[in-house]
RNA sequence: GCCAGCUUAGCUCAGCGGUAGAGCAACGGUUUUGUAAACCGUGGGUCGUCGGUUCAAUCCCGACAGCUGGCUCCA
């Protein structure tokens, strides 16, 4: 996998905006009384604070938002004042009533409000398009509609503002940030009441939660730093267990593991095009430079201040160009001089990727057609600067563990090693009983070759074509996605929603045509001449931060009997001495088929041992009194399932070690 | 990085301008038990850090850090 693991939060830059007149007059009921009452939001914060600005409000998946502009800070506080000026607007029942503006009556209307944000608003509306007015009671805004008849038709029970936030205006962080009030609403009290309660049983899978209470992971921000999470002997157990199935995987699909160092020289960051586009995601560099290099360093970047500085008067054409410069030039100069500084030895960076480090592995020997497809897998340490507003419990960190690997085949190999790729994809997620995802096809604007994609036209209809064939073929349900390839080539990312509604990449399968060529990596083919390879970068199980948080949410920290850090527990029924032995021969017995067993055969009543064992999510427990042990039994109990009858001990143990063999659910 | 909120015992939280509390957990005892919690006791805190106001600050003010919710970013 290259570089987007990472995940595409949608957040609330809600769809909505970009929606047409038609899309919108469908939208649904629920959606129309949200959006009704975003309105209902800025008709009482107008109320309360008659400076506002308003922006837009649309309706989000969840309910609803409406961003404002004004002095006041608005503050969780503000919400019941807030609230019970929008339900006695409900009550004022007030007609929604459309109507149509000119353009210049529009513009009039705003002006005399002095309400700059709609003014820009307004001019996105395409020249010939109706400007569409809603009015309830004194508000009026700009809008496409479409809402519910009567302020009345908003149930007062069924409003709920639930967070403040702010958001650039237009979404540009260079626009003036706004202040966003978030609510939702439903059709009355008890859905919202069911919806409500619903959040709060989604909190409690919350990895971040179940983590700490399960002691998975933890993140020590003073001594080690924020982002960087540290797994616990529990999360351990995850983390190898995944460790465990990729390898085998990957090994019966005919991948040969690599290791590499977590740090290379900047030459490898500017070769490979990273630098100095995605430096800002990157650890600063470590200066390791000789003196004579440091100078020289020195003197280049001395020269490309000074043309930057000649580019910049260029711009404002202030000066003649002495030395007969044009912009293109001084950019190609900068280059050139950029590079000849990162060539220097020296300069290392941690890694935010591993493909570099791969494709100087496969440059480091000859290479023969025969050799291809070669696969290179490495769970591959990574180190990424993500901004600190950006990091999130284990799902964005800034040091991940990727299921990275590299395949670089032949044009005609290509289809059948996509194919293979997705094939494990599919397999894991049988394993993990993943049913809800959503392959986004990534593709190329051709409008923007040589820009944003490589100028490749041909390579990329060609990959593109066999990637949607291979898509098709395996009756995956995709969406396609334009213009959100990576610059080297189309990509499939696989999206999935946690448990808890949260949408996120969790993996990603990516061409590469154009960076193998930057290494100079060819092979020597059939003909004599030497080609370079096609690459497929992939990441089936993403990241081991965002993969095992997702698998805590995913299973609400219920893992299957493999995954379980606990696997088994033998709960005695007292410390007698027989029980105990035959206890303690049975944990000597899973515990030499390397299953992870405890004991618990202290004098507490076996309520407490069993509320302790569920407590602590343990899998399978193995309650043994007397009577067990009289008729060579266990009693089988599993967490969360209950107790599932006494059954002969070397049936239970040969059930447990098979399970766990088999990865069953 | 930006806006806002939060930061009190290992965890969940209460509290207040006059030097801090509960439940759970931990620890020490007692309890010999049939499927989610037996009883008694003990310890535990620089109230995130630094600075200011005040006779007095965990509480008020400021800065910083971290976390959270958004936004931005994620080539």
């Amino acid at each position: 996998m290259n570089t987007n693991e990472q995940p595409q939060y949608e957040g609330a830059k809600s769809e909505v905006e970009r929606k047409t007149l038609d899309q919108r007059s469908q939208m649904d009921e629920l959606s129309r009384l949200r959006h009704s009452c975003a309105h209902i939001l800025a008709t009482a914060v107008l109320r309360l604070w008659p400076d506002a600005l308003l922006d837009i409000g649309p309706p989000t998946d969840d309910g609803f938002y409406y961003d404002f502009e004004l002095t006041h800070r608005f503050s969780p506080d503000d919400f019941a004042r807030i609230e019970e000026e929008m339900r006695k607007i409900t009550k004022e029942n007030q007609v929604f009533e459309k109507s149509i503006k000119t353009r210049d009556e529009a513009r009039a209307y705003f002006e005399s409000k002095g309400q700059k944000f709609k003014l820009e608003r307004l001019g996105d509306i395409p020249e010939g398009e109706a400007i569409s007015f809603y009015q309830n009671g004194e508000f009026v805004d700009l809008c496409a509609g479409p809402h519910v008849m009567r302020t009345g038709n908003v149930k007062p029970g069924g409003i709920k503002l639930l967070r403040v936030a702010s958001a650039y205006f237009r979404g540009n962080e260079k626009n003036p940030q706004l202040q966003r009030i978030y609510g939702t609403a439903f059709k009355n009290k008890e859905d919202l009441e069911n919806w409500v309660k619903l959040q709060e049983e989604a909190k409690k899978r919350d990895h971040r939660r179940i983590g700490a209470e399960m002691g998975l992971f933890a993140f020590d921000a003073e001594y080690v730093g924020p982002g960087l999470a540290l797994w616990l002997p529990k999360g351990g157990v995850l983390v190898e267990e995944l460790e465990k199935l990729a390898k085998e995987t990957e090994f019966q699909a005919g991948y040969v593991r690599v290791r590499t160092p977590h740090l290379a020289k900047e030459k490898m960051y500017r070769t490979s095009g990273h630098l100095p586009y995605y430096a800002e995601s990157m650890f600063p560099p470590m200066e390791m430079l000789e003196e004579d290099e440091r100078k020289k360093r020195e003197q280049l970047l001395e020269k490309r201040a000074d043309l930057l500085k000649l580019a910049e008067s260029l711009g404002n054409a202030i000066s003649p160009n002495p030395a007969g410069m044009t912009p293109e030039s001084i950019q190609e100069e900068v280059n050139r001089i950029e590079t000849e500084a990162g060539f220097l030895g020296g300069r290392y960076y941690l890694k935010a990727m591993n493909c570099p480090h791969h494709h100087r592995i496969f440059a480091a020997e000859p290479r023969s057609y025969r050799d291809l497809p070669l696969r290179l897998a490495e769970y591959g340490t990574c180190y990424r600067y993500e901004q600190s507003g950006e990091l999130f419990g284990l799902m964005r960190v800034r040091a991940m563990n990727m299921n990275d690997a590299h395949i670089y085949c032949t044009a005609e190999q290509f289809a059948d090693e996509f194919r293979a790729v997705n094939e494990m994809y599919l397999k894991y997620f049988k394993i993990f009983g993943l049913d809800r995802y959503q392959m986004r096809f990534s593709t190329h604007d051709p409008a923007r070759l040589g820009q944003k994609f490589v100028n490749e036209p041909e390579l990329w209809k060609q990959t593109e074509d066999m990637v949607r064939r291979v898509l098709i073929e395996s009756g995956i349900n995709y969406v396609e996605v334009p213009n959100e390839a990576a610059f080297y080539g189309p990509k499939i990312d696989v999206q999935v929603w946690s448990a808890i509604g949260r949408e996120f990449t969790i993996a990603t399968n990516q061409v590469d045509f154009a960076v193998p060529a930057r290494f100079g990596l060819t092979y020597r083919d059939r003909d004599n001449t030497d080609k370079t390879p096609l690459c497929i970068h992939r990441a089936p199980l993403g990241t081991h931060e965002r993969f095992i948080g997702f698998l805590i949410e995913h299973y609400a920290g219920n893992f299957p009997l493999w995954l379980a850090p606990e696997q088994v527990r033998v709960l005695t029924l007292g410390e007698k001495e027989p029980l105990v032995n035959y206890a303690k021969g049975i944990v000597q017995e899973l515990r030499s088929q390397f299953v992870r067993v405890e004991g618990d055969f202290g004098t507490n009543p076996i309520k407490a041992k069993i509320a302790d064992a569920e407590k602590a999510r343990v899998h399978t427990m193995l309650v043994i009194g007397g009577r067990d042990l009289e008729a060579g039994h266990v009693s089988v109990r599993l967490h969360s399932k209950g107790p599932q009858g006494a059954r002969p001990r070397d049936e239970v143990i040969a059930g447990i070690l098979a399970d766990i063999r088999e990865r069953r659910a």
